[in-house]
DNA sequence: TTTTTGAATCAACCATGTTTGAAGCATGCT
DNA sequence: AGCATGCTTCAAACATGGTTGATTCAAAAA
């Protein structure tokens, strides 16, 4: 049973994972995991510029995988909902590995 | 529980995930998902030049996620055990967010 | 031994992505 | 209004990655 919201290209998928596939944005991502964070306290070790900073969570929200929300002179950004299943869709699924050993011969 | 074999740092992930972030070696990964594959019936659609599927080849090799074996003239390539799990294992796990949607606060 | 086949490698070129520094914008404070 | 703060945007410099064409290599066939 597969998910159906997630029809996702070879070239959609790559690009998801291309969002992802880099260490201060990797680390962006864990660092929203499960909890919302103003930009000023989502500084990965070691420190980057905040235009940096800025770039990085562009491509990530711009892939679709978090969202910002002004709150005053603050932008919290928190993961968009389906985030993370998303990336995992766009892997092949080791389920279907194990599948294949017992059926195929 | 967390899988003891997987130290991943976010720059050893991110590498990780960079190897597969591309639409033809994400392509070729499903090729070889259960199945070992002569590299002359590894062609993605559209059709690529050998030289640049060897290119990409490397890429997942050097990655430690396929390995070839000679057989006579031919190369045979197969998934690394393991490998799919490695490549989800650097993402981010989509059940602690479940988690610290529970225990938190 | 020469030729053919399947595949890898090399160097050059081109395209894309990242980093930097400077400038801009919105909000809130005085 | 004027100024400070938090964050984004822009353009230029730089670095990395993908593609191409030519060459090389190893194994098998002639």
């Amino acid at each position: 049973m597969v998910d159906s919201k997630t029809p996702v290209s070879r070239a959609e998928a790559a690009g998801l994972l291309a969002a992802v596939a880099d260490p201060i944005r990797l680390e962006l991502l864990h660092l929203l995991v499960g909890r919302t964070r103003c930009v000023c306290d989502l500084q990965p070790e070691p420190q980057i510029p905040g235009n940096l900073l800025s770039y990085h969570l562009k491509v990530l929200r711009e892939a679709g995988l978090i969202e910002g929300t002004r709150r005053g002179r603050w932008i919290d950004y928190s993961l968009v909902p389906g985030a993370l299943e998303r990336l995992h869709a766009a892997l092949p699924d080791p389920a279907s590995v194990a599948r294949q050993l017992v059926v195929v011969r």
